[in-house]
DNA sequence: ATGTTTGTGTTAAGTGATTAATACAGTAAA
DNA sequence: TTTACTGTATTAATCACTTAACACAAACAT
């Protein structure tokens, strides 16, 4: 149940990184209402600061909106969602092909592999929040 | 000429990722002698303590070894750098994966975006050393 | 012998991330 | 009113990373 963080990276980026997956993804639905920053640095072992930190950062991307003594929500803008899946998509494609080929790995190289780790690590379900 | 870094990550693991590319892909061939700490630092830009710490960690893996007053060099067990390069490549493909399936990205879907972002990132070589 | 280069080690200083421990202001419910 | 919850802000302490400025021992060329 506890999460565990790369201690090489500031914790506060890797929860920037993992909240923005849960938004794209939709498992954090549009115009939900997020748990307060206290119960989420429970629920993730940091700091309340630490936490804040993180979701100030999404709110500074539009990502969040505050209501100051409510809660956090989910922005509503669907567009805006979709756009970050598509950019965060884009990015990583980007990096792994750069890395692949640093590796001088070919084109035909790199699916082949995907389409051989894809069944290990993707077995049935797509979303795995638990 | 100046290399960069990500701020957010140690300078000697960077180093420690770019070396390791180098020697997995060949550019760095086995049983090459390496430039010295102190011309690396210089090249990278770097504190030559930081590059020292670098090319510890790889010698630790055995990818270098050291002649005390001579200098260093790469391995020259050639199936060692083969396994370390199919690693490096396992390591990128599973971690793509599992984020690429966290954003809600099907495997076909997935396939589709490389074939289209190849052409961009991948021009005509393969090796891009400078 | 002398000077240069090699890897290696040490010490001190500065920076940024993280945590801990608070405090404050506003809202809602009892 | 009182209580509990919300986001927010501040301060200090700790730790890892990085850099600077050295020093030392061994090999080699002159």
């Amino acid at each position: 149940m506890s999460y565990e963080f790369d201690s090489h990276k500031p914790i506060y980026l890797q929860l920037v990184e993992l909240f923005s997956q849960l938004i794209a993804s939709g498992a954090w639905a549009a115009g939900m209402r997020v748990a307060s920053v206290r119960d989420l640095a429970m629920t993730y072992g940091v700091n309340p600061n630490t936490l804040q930190r993180a979701l100030s950062e999404l709110e500074r991307e539009g990502l969040m909106f505050t209501e100051r003594t409510n809660g956090r929500f989910i922005t509503e803008d669907q567009q805006l969602i979709d756009d970050v899946r598509q950019q965060l998509a884009q990015e990583r494609v980007g990096q792994f092909i750069q890395q692949m080929s640093a590796l001088g790995c070919s084109k035909d190289e790199l699916i082949k592999l995907i389409d051989q780790k894809w069944g290990e690590e993707n077995v049935t379900d797509r979303n795995q929040k638990s």
